[in-house]
DNA sequence: TTAAAAAACTGATCCTGGTCAATTACTGCC
DNA sequence: GGCAGTAATTGACCAGGATCAGTTTTTTAA
């Protein structure tokens, strides 16, 4: 078995969130009440590195990155679609301040829920505190993988990993508009833009995507697998 | 600011659990029916990665590491001192099987706690489920801290991060011997384990550390601070 | 519509740290 | 006490990918 599979350095977890379905009329009126729904314009920050915390973040429809930063460099920890939290680590009373910073990349729509208010839920329905553990184990367990690839493939197979994980997972099809710029799959692939710019281009001309500017096709699933797999 | 302080690479989040404190003498009672403790000799294995998953860990006494394997290299996600679980990615219903291994360095006991009991306490008492929540996100933000170390900073650094890790966070003293081999340290920090040999010597001539075999001595905390945070 | 800024691309160069191979030091263990 | 077997160490070599510098294309904004 190789056991590189497991660790396919996709940058979102498979966890589909239901959470919200499991609380009480009341419950849910609570959150209603202490909740906002925000539109983001594309680009726009929704969070900041470093700024305090007072609401647990939910993306309704959008997609979201959520990256560190550090001066010129930062790196890329998680592609958000809609159903995903941002921010959940302030529920731990130990940080008040955001570990990251998070970005729209399209228009967006996001809930911002009232900390207090999704703490005392959390009390009262133990169910949906189950699945809030659920959440965030999926997301220690799909870091871990990410971790792995970082650390120990090379770079053409961390590229096909995020191109991978973009066709089958973010957009759901082979052929898709790239709204993430070069630098962002370099901060997703922890390389340097040049490099991804110089083996994207190799991909294309060795036919396993099919790649026009912005436009991105897969064109050689099997390929990619196998250079995921074998760093 | 450099918020590359903020990001020290540490192996173990400073989360300090109080969760047995918060069951009830019931719930008490019922994890200590479905529980039992287990010795572990030095270098023996606690669990394996692909295995099934049917009880939750916790490490009464000792020091673990917990690591993915692939082939021939593995990676050490954290280093597990007293106080800490092992495993808790299985409270997820997603995950049957074990995404990492994990040994101990030294004879140390675990409790092992049937998954079934532990998900029965988390239903009945959300205080309980509150703090393995805090446990989780704590452990989302130190393993964030680590993968940024991993890819942004050099080799040297990452070194520095992992010595004063040891030395403030897992002995707490200056002066320790060392459980863990060049290897280990090697796959903490994402290196090869020459250069980790190579690096302490220069770490060792330098003034910065006082090396001798297993013994270690962090000598100028400030300088090693300096090298951590510049990469 | 055009100017300015940002992103994408290309080529040349360089350096960190990995790999390989060989030697020396420990650690059990019979 | 001697003999594996493992861990640590050292040196030589070199390659993956970063960096730098410059050009072209695209996007943004005025």
């Amino acid at each position: 078995m190789n056991s590189n599979q497991q660790f396919s350095g996709c940058t979102i977890s498979s966890y589909d969130c239901r959470c919200f379905d499991l609380l009480s009329p009341e419950e849910r009126k609570l959150i209603d009440d202490n909740s906002v729904q925000i539109s983001y314009k594309k680009g726009e920050m929704i969070c900041k590195q470093g700024g305090f915390v007072s609401q647990i973040m939910y993306v309704e429809q959008g997609l979201a990155k959520v990256f560190i930063e550090n001066g010129g460099n930062s790196l890329l920890l998680r592609i958000t679609p809609d159903g995903s939290f941002i921010g959940l680590s302030a529920l731990s009373d130990e940080f008040a301040t955001f570990p990251y910073s998070a970005k729209v990349y399209i228009n967006s729509v996001i809930r911002q829920v009232d900390v207090t208010a999704f703490r005392s839920v959390l009390n009262s329905n133990s169910r949906f505190a189950t699945e809030i553990i659920n959440i965030l184990s999926a997301n220690s367990v799909q870091i871990y993988g990410r971790f792995y690839c970082l650390t120990f493939k090379q770079a053409y197979g961390r590229l096909a990993d995020i191109i991978l994980c973009l066709s089958e997972r973010i957009f759901k099809q082979d052929k898709f508009d790239l709204p993430l710029s070069r630098k962002d799959i370099a901060e997703l692939s922890g390389m340097s833009s040049e490099t991804v710019v110089r083996m994207l281009k190799k991909f294309n001309e060795d036919g396993l995507i099919r790649m026009n500017g912005k436009s991105m096709e897969v064109a050689d699933v099997e390929k990619l697998h196998r250079i995921s797999e074998t760093g």
